[in-house]
RNA sequence: GGUGGGGUUCCCGAGUGGUCAAAGGGAGCAGACUGUAAAUCUGCCGGCGACGCCUUCGGAGGUUCGAAUCCUCCCCCCACCA
């Protein structure tokens, strides 16, 4: 076995807490078994989700065996950590359909041929008996103990219902479990999932008297603060249906400067050696390194070619170089271009601003643009005339482009 | 079940009969400065065929020349009590 994962996770920075440190090293030292639980909220994951992701990918890289645990069972109830209400509450419908939209994405991280596996936890939650688990399980927990709990700490201000305040018992619940029956002794999580963890640790100590380990993963904010993979358009998937290649690629090129060497850590495969070295760059030429982090990640979720061509349609509007492969675009009906089209309604129509208002707004202070070239008159017409290879590139501020074509 | 307090534009949060499309802050958008970064400054920030018109202040009715503001009923939330 190469390099001790730990050592790699804690260079690249994905380790924020560790419960006995000693003891999961020993533990790592040789092959061991780690799972992660993931929500099965949506069918895809999202940007945020890319740390847990990786984290496994690197422990599989190790030699290591990754479980991905969909919390099918779980989510029918909701965790309360970190939320300031009662989440809606999924059927198992949705449940299903979720999880095998992440099992596909998973698949580009995890070889599930080689020893990975992604279970569901609701095979073996939903066929609980009640009494018997709180016979069995129950009795391990202190609700003194609970109701200290960070996690709970918060929701305690503004209430806390019955079902979520279970939650804590379930996933503690998941984890001995995974122990019994896949000798699973590493659970990996958010920050936010400390408590969780540790009441797994602690169950599996009490009813199987074995140690176990747990490691969280640091809450990954941007450099001003906001939310990891989170914009003002909603969140940043890695579903190409949701966030189009070009999209993602243009998330991770305009990363903050400060973020960059942190992200290239835990979003890329890269050397350290390499990640310091694109870190150090300053000024204008750590935009090189921008590039490399949005080309690397897109490459790992979207694949080398979507990579290449969304780097490729970023050159060319940004650089002037490169093809415009793929930016985004929009179709008009022939005939409207041929009758002339106003901005401001083509600005609304290719999805440019909200409403034509907006549009108008924006041609008034100066933020739209045809072909480069800004639209000066609020009247001004958009028409066959303004067709450059076959399109008319439309741009609204600094970097939202909208290649129209007709059809 | 009882009592009290609330539901306002994307979010927080003012507003308690006209001057309210509704203060302020945040978010967002645009411009300047730059490096597709951050910070800063400035402007914008419900919709539309736009010096006007339409829709909005939990829902439905009502009072009034006129309501987000008053009345009635309903829904939901919170606190305390049970």
């Amino acid at each position: 076995m190469a390099a001790h994962v730990l050592d790699v996770l804690q260079e690249r920075g994905f380790v924020e807490q560790m419960t006995d440190e000693p003891g999961a090293r020993e533990l790592l030292a040789r092959p061991a078994t780690c799972y992660i639980g993931f929500d099965p909220t949506a069918s895809s994951f999202h940007v945020g989700s890319l740390v847990p992701i990786m984290a496994l990918a690197h422990l599989q890289r190790a030699g290591h065996r990754p479980i991905a645990l969909v919390g099918g069972g779980t989510a029918m109830i909701g965790d309360p950590s970190g939320k300031t209400e009662l989440r809606q509450l999924l059927t198992l419908e949705d449940i299903e359909a979720n999880a095998a939209g992440l099992r596909t994405q998973l698949g580009r991280f995890l070889n599930f041929d080689r020893g990975a596996a992604l279970l569901n936890n609701a095979d073996w939650l939903l066929p609980l008996n009640y009494i018997a688990f709180l016979r069995d399980v129950g009795v391990h927990f202190s609700v003194n103990r609970m109701l200290a709990a960070e996690s709970y700490r918060q929701r305690l201000e503004t209430g806390l219902n019955f079902i979520e305040f279970n939650y804590m018992l379930l996933q503690a619940y998941d984890f001995l479990h995974l122990f019994q029956h896949e000798g699973c002794r590493v659970q990996m999580g958010g920050n936010d999932q400390w408590g969780n963890i540790v009441a797994g640790v602690d169950l599996i100590r009490r009813v199987e008297g074995q140690a176990a380990y747990g490691i969280t993963f640091p809450l990954i904010t941007t450099s001003s603060g906001a939310k990891m993979g989170k914009t003002a358009r909603g969140a940043v998937w890695l579903d190409p249906e949701r966030t189009s290649p070009y999209e993602f690629y243009q998330y991770w090129v305009n990363t903050e400067d400060p973020d960059v060497e942190r992200f290239l850590g835990l979003f890329t495969f890269l050397p350290m050696d390499e990640v310091r070295r694109l870190g150090a760059l300053e000024g204008a030429a750590i935009r090189e390194a921008k590039e490399v982090l949005a080309h690397e990640v897109t490459r790992l979720v979207h694949g080398e070619e979507a990579a290449s061509r969304a780097r490729d349609a970023s050159r060319a509007l940004f650089g002037g170089r490169g093809d415009l492969g793929q930016v985004p675009t929009a179709e008009v009906p022939r005939d409207r271009l041929e009758a002339g089209i106003e901005a401001f309604v083509l600005f609304a129509d290719v999805g440019l601003a909200n409403s034509r208002g907006e549009a108008r707004r924006l041609i008034q202070q100066g933020g739209a643009y045809v072909n480069g070239e800004p639209v000066t008159a609020i009247d001004r017409r958009v028409g066959t005339a303004d067709l450059r290879d076959g399109v008319v590139l439309l741009r609204a501020g600094k970097k939202r482009y909208r290649a129209v074509r007709p059809v």
